[in-house]
DNA sequence: CGCTTCATTGACGACGTTCAAGACATGTGG
DNA sequence: CCACATGTCTTGAACGTCGTCAATGAAGCG
């Protein structure tokens, strides 16, 4: 795939980088082909807003580079963040009309989107489509519910570290770092506070702690060395054994 | 259907009160036969644990009638409720062996249970099931992230006023009561709690602060009359429009 | 250099938790 | 029938965490 390919938005969709993990990931060559035709790719700028929670939504999209988020807004302003979007995620909800929150990139952004009604027709003929898809939302509800659980019973302290452990092991997992590691944060303090259902001060103070605890190191404001894992591991509040038996 | 039937545990699904709601109901008669073929009931009184989380669990099941619930605890014992399962709900996922949180009866509870491995047999051939689940999925997950924001960012009063507008809508919807409603809570305020991410005492609090206020009476420890529904909707945080255009 | 944006830090107060006592209903045994 | 225990809920008082408001610092850019 050549970045000029990238450029006319039709790269192949068998040399798609998240082609594995997406809701495409169990899609035969010629099922691929398929959706090569109807596919077409959007950019997006870092803070620019993909679609209004509430506004006519005619495509769904998998997110290919690039973070973006979920958010809820109450009349009065207060935010919360309903969900992280990161590559090979998929957003919108077949067979409804409307965005049901607001999606932000908060990175430069890159989703691979399909027009709802012939994606909709492709899943109905299309069983590796939907099983994909229900597969990927029921991963979707277990993490809705365990952040339920952070934002219901942790406190400040826990919230925080629980975020950048999620974080670290993400990156982790890519470099094979063991004891230490370290990674940019892809969030503002503002958006980590929506996440977490903090302010950005009591986020900011929790980071500070940390530091000043030696748990964790900053190098400017948004990346962070893992001094020690299992120190971080053990603010979250989360079992320490990380169910070994499961 | 008689009672003799479902104590036999093999009433007709043609005639099955959630049949309409519930993971079957796209299914043909053809199929429906199929499913009753193999299915079983299971009964548990109030109080009773379903399951423990992390255990072997190779069933999955609906719930026929009662209430039953979805909690998380920490080690130190904090508890979160993550899901609130009434009539027609789904408890369990395909293609994982353990249960993910801990489920237990919140009421007299009936559940239609399936073993996993004819289930997932019957799901890979039949697409209205897997299609109806995909569907009851996107649903939970909508739910559990309006809950996010009522966990991360409602005051108490907020939180105690949104889920006593919900249980009071779920009731009206079937009584058709316009101006005032009453209705049975189906949980203890320690339950209420667990849901809401509060202590006991802030619920039982702000309950008295809404009869002191007129907005709802009390008969009893769980009888809730509401006065004006109005009201009650102006204290929970939520839009006052409901939602017209959606 | 000022201007803007983002992050840090401090002082203070409000909201919700914690701890404790008491109310109320129900059930049990003497 | 009463005394007593038990479980659920209510209420009060003190405390602490986190939010609010405000000032300051640090980095990027015209």
């Amino acid at each position: 795939m050549s970045q000029h390919d990238l450029k006319l938005g039709h790269p192949r969709c068998g040399d798609c980088p998240i082609r594995h993990r997406a809701v495409c990931a169990r899609c035969e060559p010629n099922e691929l082909e398929a959706l090569d035709a109807i596919k077409y790719y959007r950019s997006f700028e870092a803070g620019q807003t993909v679609i209004w929670s509430g506004d006519r939504m005619d495509f769904v999209a998998s997110v290919v580079s690039g973070i973006a988020t979920l958010t809820q807004t109450m009349e009065d302003g207060r935010r919360q963040m309903v969900g992280l979007l990161l590559p090979s995620d998929f957003v919108g909800r077949p067979g409804r009309a409307t965005a049901a929150y607001d999606v932000t990139a908060t990175t430069d952004l890159v989703m691979c989107c399909f027009r709802k009604k012939p994606f909709e027709d492709m899943m109905a003929s299309t069983p590796h489509i939907s099983q994909r898809l229900l597969e990927m939302t029921l991963d979707e509800l277990d993490a809705a519910r365990e952040w339920m659980l952070l934002l219901g019973r942790k406190t400040a302290r826990e919230k925080i570290a629980s975020l950048l452990a999620i974080l670290a092991r993400r990156d982790a997992s890519l470099k094979a770092g063991a004891g230490a590691c370290s990674f940019d944060l892809p969030l503002s303090r503002e958006e980590m506070a929506d996440y977490l259902g903090l302010t950005l001060e009591t986020v900011s103070r929790q980071i500070s702690a940390l530091k000043r605890e030696g748990i964790i190191a900053l190098e400017g404001k948004r990346h962070i060395k893992v001094a020690d894992f299992d120190r971080l591991t053990e603010q979250t509040g989360d079992d320490t054994d990380g169910g070994v038996l499961s």
